[in-house]
DNA sequence: TGTAATTTTTAGGTTTGTCTAAAAATATTT
DNA sequence: AAATATTTTTAGACAAACCTAAAAATTACA
């Protein structure tokens, strides 16, 4: 079991790890958790002996397949509690970080899997990022039809169902093409229908329209 | 800011206090927190310094105003994250302590607000235990209507409001007096009607019947 | 009331996670 | 390639929260 501290760095070593695969420097580690180097080092050494990631002196240090499922794990928690606080408590998106800061490092299997099944498997969390699976895999991005995807998640236009003249030129019109990115601004619970935004534009568009386009998540 | 440590402490203490108010020994607050009496000493010595307590060595401890409400809170805390983790998570009410041991240390007043709407304010925790308001007060017990009472309540019987003779053979039928000790055992959320157990007995009930039964919380 | 038993505190030490200052390794520049 | 600059590690210290062992205060009782 790791400690509240130990866990921090893990996340932020996988966050770190996302921009430079080759390795994170301890420097990286200690500017992105606002401390000293030093501290780092100590830190990186514990963690190196508890074979969550291995470490090279003056090298850097990569996480571990064990690493990398704790770290995804606590970013599965992380985004979760997000999803109920805006979803079920009604804060606003970007009230939301530093409480479920603290609530990623509630230890229980059980709560996190009923969390998950209360708010229906959200796939991301309220600022569109994924949320990674109980084993923390993340989801290959993979075409999926725009009425499947959430409030605020964010894709790419990359194939149509239905693909009737009619049907392209309204798209047209509206500026999708394939290559094109769509972020859902809104959908109603009730018809399914969404409000979505294509190049700082923002259109309203029903359930049909949103059932004939395949989207890539981003 | 209190740390997690030092909460544990004032929780126990303000537990302790309930059934010794004249002062609770440090030996008692080790043997609760199962730690060592120099350790309980140590922090009792902190806890004097921030004036959450007052100590007098060798002679105990008390809580100050202070340290009754910020002990209070975290009851609170915990007491509405239990009602989360049955009523929306359908956890059993034996098994949310540990998780509830948790959440309670978790540091945002909007949060718990906002959780304590979510829950339509409950003033008892599945274990029918009260939770105290945002300013720390424990609800005096008065009466209530059986019928505002929730799953798991217990109350003892102190009146009725309607007091015709029907009604009172119905209840005499049923064993219930003036002092009869009531626990609801089921709540239907549609039609309002109850399972309750009266002396290892358990009755159906109507809401009619509940809205005509005075109940002082236990 | 004085001695024994118990409770409580003090003294000194450990681990975790941090720090500063200095040393060592690596990288850069001329 | 040598000198300089930068990065990274090591060494030693500190606070929090705990421990053991010993001392001091209180309580029990003969």
């Amino acid at each position: 079991m790791l400690t509240l501290a130990e866990e921090n760095y893990l996340k932020n070593i996988f966050h770190l790890q996302q921009k430079s695969p080759e390795g994170v420097s301890t420097n990286a580690i200690a500017e992105k958790l606002e401390t000293k180097p030093s501290s780092a080092t100590d830190m990186v050494q514990k963690l190196a002996e508890k074979n969550v990631l291995t470490y090279i002196k003056y090298k850097g240090v990569t996480l571990t397949e064990e690493g990398r499922k704790t770290a995804a794990n606590i970013i599965r928690k992380h985004r979760l509690w997000e999803v109920f606080l805006v979803e079920k408590l009604h804060f606003k998106w970007d009230e939301v970080h530093e409480i479920a800061e603290q609530l990623e490092h509630i230890h229980s299997e059980a709560l996190i899997a009923r969390l998950d099944q209360f708010l229906a498997f959200p796939t991301v969390d309220p600022h569109g990022d994924p949320i990674p699976d109980s084993q923390g895999n993340f989801k290959k991005t993979e075409k999926k039809l725009l009425s499947n995807l959430r409030k605020l998640q964010k894709g790419i236009c990359v194939g149509v169902k239905e693909s009737g003249s009619d049907f392209l030129q309204y798209l047209g019109k509206r500026n999708i093409a394939i290559g094109t990115e769509i972020t859902i601004l809104e959908k109603d619970d009730f018809d399914e229908s969404m409000t979505i935004e294509v190049s700082h534009k923002s259109h309203f568009i029903t359930k049909k329209i949103a059932e004939n386009l395949y989207i890539q998540i981003i």
